[in-house]
Formats: structure tokens, C-alpha cells, sequence
DNA sequence: TGTTTGTTTTGCGTGAATGCAAAACGATGA
DNA sequence: TCATCGTTTTGCATTCACGCAAAACAAACA
């Protein structure tokens, strides 16, 4: 046998991915079983090894990490085939799957959604606002709400709104802190290790000593609950804070100048260029526009 | 479903190039049945229709022709992923599929081939020489032999003879003619339509009206018979006449200088980059270049 | 017109690949 | 030291995809 199944690549990238037959397995939504059946299947008929097991997961080999590139390479391949196979479709309908930074996706996207799905009946929405990053490139999403503009040359984005930041707390905490001169002199909660590179995280860390952040986490309802609660203040889009429930710190003259540093925070709503004119894509695109334009935010 | 498996994309590709579902069945060595429903399928789980079906075969829809690019770029992933895999192999066995000229490889591969399994026990040979054109950047064979040089740069080639052409006959008919003075005069035999593009078959046309060719054949052994018994004369590279039975004949001097034009026949040793050094292949190759040195041809 | 050839398609029985559950095992932490 | 957790591995039952054979059909040709 010296004629491979072109799934075997996709195996070895999975298991390169995850680590595990049993991650693998469950990505792909089989049995761990099968999946070490079939590397085995795989490696006896290629005649070398190409990953090593061992009781916790995994470990590629040399051969793995030679295979590897085209590996990539086939998996850029799978993903166009897919892009353009859907340009063909006709009707809005299916699934779309948006990622998008947390704040946006809890307190605008669930709020706006059930318009989406009356305007829409036939459209399934997935929102994913947990995963750190996803590659649009690879599929991952068909469109997602970021922070910053994305390079690469194959995503269109269009900037969505250039939100004033402001610094937020609970009513009872601005009262009880008055006008702030000094943001080492309160607490403050921030994200956790999977949006450190939020811009809010990056000035936050820079502006304010380490243990001055009383709280870390990826969920923005925790740091809601939390500032509302009178935890810390927070870092937030101005036009969010109304929504959540929390007020505007009185800032001291000094700190406002400085605090003028902070970039205003842009939101971009990004997808891929193949999938633009898809019409479940279009859909979403062009009402998530409409929706921020007459949200005047 | 939105995910569809990676042999998929190696379904449309022999769909689009074999243009019916029993030959893509047959090279892939299953059920035309099973392609049938493979193809159905993935159709709808897509959503669109790739081929339409005849009584004549498929037919490429615009979509199958948009998909066909990234079905190309797959296969490059795939032969890659093969090719890095079989450079770890260590043992000298398995299969070496060597593509040829059909005089090298009737007159002296198939003579001297008996050597090389005897040194090599372990090792299968395949040996084609019906094809036209086998691309090696395709993994469609290991090594080729070839009259020109390839252009790619991800083959590696060396120069194994550089044979004199003769113009040859049937001892009997050379007997007949004596002394050729103008081509034209006599009856030729040369190649068919798949291996008009050697440089022989150019020669010929450019040298002699077209119905002086009484015989087109592309197999070597149909024109070796048929020259033995007279039909007519030959264009042959001058040292396989002899293991032929041929004889050449005797040209008169315009044409004796007339010939010189015509270019010398390399003949190529070609392979694959990343193969010339898997021992399989490299046996063969070591092998055929020792073999041609010391055939002195 | 009838025959042959090369297709796709369909119905049915079978087997290879899969899922399931348990076992075996190393690492980690109490 | 022991229990727990997340792995891989193995044995067994099952099902889903496949092969087979026949049917249906169009084109080419005698």
C-alpha cells in the first residue's frame, strides 16, 4: 500500500493539534478507539512511526514534524474547497458562526439576536465568545468582532464603531471613591490569561501595579457581577456601560489628559473575503451593520 | 454538516479527470456504486451539484471548476506528504515504479533487469512504458527516463548516454536501397499520436512528406517487427540497433551532412528530489547508471 | 432495426470499520 | 501510600459503507 486516504493527513493534524487520540477523537466526534486504529492503519502502511504513544497523549515524532508542512498545506486546500463550494449557495440558511470579543457578544449580540432570527427564520446562529483566537482563515468562523484590523489579505473588515474606553465601576463604589486622581488607588478587574491581549488588558497593565488587580478572568459577566458588587472599576467601552449597569468614574483633570492616551477602542466587524457575498453571511454582515449604525454607538 | 472528509476533495479530482464514475471507480479500485453514492453525498451535504450525470459519463458544473484549484493544491499536499514519509524509509524493498522510453525499456532495461532483482531480492519493479507522460512531481512514478531534460525544479536529473541516431532497416532492405541519398524516397515508420512528441517523431516530420510515413505505431516492438520484415526504414538511436537486428544503412554524403543536424539523443535519468535518496529508489538508480556506464552505450 | 458497448442507478447481502465498555497504566496530589 | 484522573489499549457487538449483480438507458454501429 503506497496510496494514502487523504483523511490521514487530517488525522495527523489533528492529533498534532491536540495531543491526544482522545482530543482528537472528540474534535472529530469519534471514538478515541477508532482514531488509534487508524494511526496504526496509517503508520504500518507507510512503514514508519509517526507518533509516539504514551500514557498522557501523544508526541510526535521526526516524521511527524516533517509531515507537518503539508499537512498545513492540505488543510488550506480543504478550507478554499469548502469557501467556494458555499459561494454556490443560494438561499439564507444554515448555520453561521460568529465569533466576537465577550463584552460586545454579551450585552449588544444577545440582545440584538432575536431580530436576526425573526428577519432570518432559516438561520442558525453560533456565538462563540470564549475561544482566545480563531482563524478565520482556517474556517474556524465565518465572521467575528474583533479589536484590532486583521492583516491578512484574504479578510475583509469593516470598522464598525470607534467606541470612547471610559473607567467603570458600581454607583455605590464611585461614590464611595469620589473623583479619581490616581488609578493605582483602586482596585481593578481585568481579563484573564486567554484575552491578555485585549488592548483595555495592555493599558491596564502598564498604567496599574500588578497587585492592584484584585481580579483576573475571561468572563465578562464575572467582571460585570463583580463591578457591580463593588469589587474594582473597570475598563469598558463607554456605550456598554449604560447597559451593564455601571457608572462613569469622575475623573481628576490630570488623569483625564492622561487618560486621553488610552486608543479609543475600534470594533471591527471582519470576515473572509470568499465568504463576504455568501448570502447566510450577508445577512448577518449587513444586519449586524444596520443594527450598529441605528444603535449610534 | 459543513465538514466534509479530505478524500472528498481526492473524489472530485478523479471525477474531473477520468469524467465518469466507472473510471474513477476502476483507478481507484473500487465500486462504481460507491463513487456514486460518495458523490451524492457530498452534494448534499454541500448543498450544491458538483457533476451532472450522463449516460455518457459526468460533466463538470461551474462549481466543480471553482473547486478544482484547491482539489489541485490537495494533491500537491498529499504527494509531498507521501514523498517525506518514504524518505524515512530504511530498507531497500518495496515497490520502484520506473517510467521509460519504450526503446530504453524493452532493449535494455527489461535485458538488464534480471541483475537487479538478484542484487535486491526485496525489491518489486513496475515498468511503464505506455504512458505518455507521467509527472513524477505527482507521485505517478519514482523514477523516469526520459529524452529531455525536465524543467522543474524539484526534479533532480543526470545525463546517463548521449546516443548517436541512426537511420536503420532490415538487413535484406538495406540490401534493396543501398546507398539512401533522399529520405523521401522510401517507406518510414515512426511514432503514434502518444509519443509523437519525441524528438525522432519531429525529425521525421520536418524531413519527409507525410505519406512516406506507411507505418505509425506506439509500440516499439510493432515497429522493431515491422522494419525487421521490410516495411520500412527506422530512426533509432545507433546503439540499439544491434540488439534490435537492425542494420544501418549506408547514407550518401548531402545527406550524411543533412543528418548531422539532427540533435544527438540524450537520454535522462530523472527523479524526484526528496526520493533520489530512499534507498529503494536510490538502488535503481545507482544501479542503472553503473549498468549504462558499463554498457558503454 | 437490432446489437453491442459503456455508462449510471438500484436492491440486497456481507464484512470491515466503528462504537462501547472495561482494562491497564502512568502521573498527580492528598 | 492511596485514590483519582486522563490517557491508551483491547475484546466484543453492531452498523454503516461497500461490493455484487442486475436493471435501465443512451450512443454508436452493423
Amino acid at each position: 500500500m503506497r496510496d494514502i486516504s487523504w483523511d490521514d493527513m487530517r488525522l495527523v493534524m489533528l492529533l498534532a493539534r491536540e495531543g491526544s487520540l482522545l482530543g482528537a477523537a472528540k474534535t472529530m466526534g469519534v471514538n478515541p478507539s477508532t482514531i488509534g486504529r487508524r494511526l496504526e492503519a496509517l503508520e504500518s502502511s507507510l512503514g514508519v512511526r509517526i507518533f509516539d504513544r504514551t500514557r498522557q497523549g501523544v508526541l510526535k515524532t521526526a516524521v511527524a514534524e516533517e509531515l507537518l508542512p503539508f499537512v498545513d498545506a492540505a488543510e488550506q486546500a480543504a478550507a478554499g474547497f469548502i469557501r467556494a463550494a458555499e459561494g454556490f449557495e443560494r438561499e439564507i440558511e444554515g448555520l453561521v458562526r460568529i465569533s466576537s470579543i465577550p463584552g460586545v457578544a454579551s450585552y449588544l449580540l444577545a440582545r440584538w439576536m432575536k431580530e436576526w432570527i425573526v428577519r432570518y427564520p432559516k438561520l442558525q446562529i453560533q456565538l462563540d465568545s470564549s475561544a482566545s483566537y480563531v482563524d478565520l482563515t482556517r474556517r474556524e468562523a465565518d465572521i467575528a468582532l474583533r479589536a484590532y484590523r486583521p492583516q491578512s489579505g484574504d479578510l475583509v473588515a469593516v470598522k464598525l464603531i470607534e467606541a470612547k474606553m471610559a473607567i467603570v465601576a458600581s454607583p455605590a463604589f464611585v461614590e464611595e471613591v469620589g473623583v479619581l486622581s490616581e488609578p493605582a488607588s483602586i482596585p481593578w478587574i481585568s481579563w484573564g490569561p486567554a484575552m491578555a491581549h485585549l488592548p483595555d488588558a495592555l493599558w491596564l497593565r502598564e498604567s496599574v501595579p500588578e497587585a492592584q488587580i484584585v481580579l483576573r478572568t475571561d468572563s465578562i459577566d464575572v467582571q460585570v457581577q463583580a463591578c457591580l458588587a463593588g469589587v474594582g472599576a473597570l475598563l469598558v467601552a463607554e456605550s456598554l456601560a449604560q447597559e451593564m449597569g455601571l457608572v462613569k468614574m469622575p475623573l481628576a483633570g490630570e488623569l483625564k489628559i492622561r487618560f486621553e492616551d488610552f486608543p479609543a477602542g475600534a470594533l471591527w466587524l471582519v470576515g473572509h473575503r470568499a465568504l463576504r457575498h455568501v448570502p447566510r453571511v450577508a445577512a448577518i454582515w449587513d444586519i449586524l451593520i444596520e443594527q450598529f449604525q441605528r444603535g449610534g454607538i
